[in-house]
DNA sequence: ACAAAAGATACTAATATGGTATCATTATCT
DNA sequence: AGATAATGATACCATATTAGTATCTTTTGT
């Protein structure tokens, strides 16, 4: 039960350095702070762009920068990116969504600690971290 | 990120349904109740017996039964037996222990998550599910 | 034109999870 | 004692997720 991945984990990373450093940053300068390997990174970079976390520039002189303040990324955000709906708890019962869902005490009680999480999570910012 | 995987919620339903069922317990009736596939329940409930969860009874008449009372069986240690250590973040920064770790704003914010969450499933028990 | 950057995309590797198969052991019943 | 009904032990296979690589294209500044 890990609650980030690495993907996340270096995505953290480079934005909360992206953030510090005011000028626009390169892969290469990335990869020689993380020490993560480059084509890793850069797709890492990319996905962030896509998901207009991070806004690109091509060519020389070009690189990322943040698209928004560190104060408004918030950090279930980048979750979602790289890990998809986070804090979800399946029933394994049968197949489809299960019927006893909203009686059954262990979800009910799963629910609670996830919602708990969820609300912690929600509140952690790229600034916070920097 | 799953809360429990799927070894874990078969071996808390058995638990729950042995714990009500006064009798001793067969495989075979358990299949029946839970459905799963029956080599796969019978590896989950040999873990549980090893790990002393439940007592198991050969031969004829055989089967499992619990070796606490339901009161007295926390689903966090269900969950390290499936799941190992349970609520770990772990940092990705080089390859050994962070020497950061105390002071790194992510983990500090993400061991207050877990010890949160650690702290709500310590709380849950077998006979708070039944 | 050229070089330095990112974009797109498809592929491979490693790990974790989920599931099977097979044979050995033990206890009960007749 | 032997047959049968149960679990024990163990090794194996399948699938999904995560981690990482490779390659080629596009854009832009000089
Ligand atoms: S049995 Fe389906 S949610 Fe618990
Ligand atoms: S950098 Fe290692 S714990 Fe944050």
């Amino acid at each position: 039960m890990k609650l980030i991945t690495r993907n996340t984990d270096y995505a953290l990373r480079s934005i909360c350095y992206i953030a510090r450093s005011k000028n626009i940053v390169t892969v290469d300068e990335l990869v020689k702070q993380l020490g993560v390997p480059r084509p890793f990174i850069r797709k890492i970079l990319q996905q962030l762009n896509k998901k207009r976390v991070l806004d690109s520039f091509k060519g020389q002189g070009g690189g990322f920068k943040l698209r928004t303040p560190p104060g408004k990324i918030y950090i279930i955000d980048i979750m979602r990116i790289f890990q998809g709906q986070v804090v979800l708890n399946t029933c394994f019962f049968k197949k489809d969504v299960c019927p006893n869902k909203n009686r059954c005490a262990l979800r009910k009680k799963l629910r609670l600690i996830e919602e708990n999480a969820l609300k912690q999570l929600k509140q952690i910012t790229i600034a916070s971290l920097i």
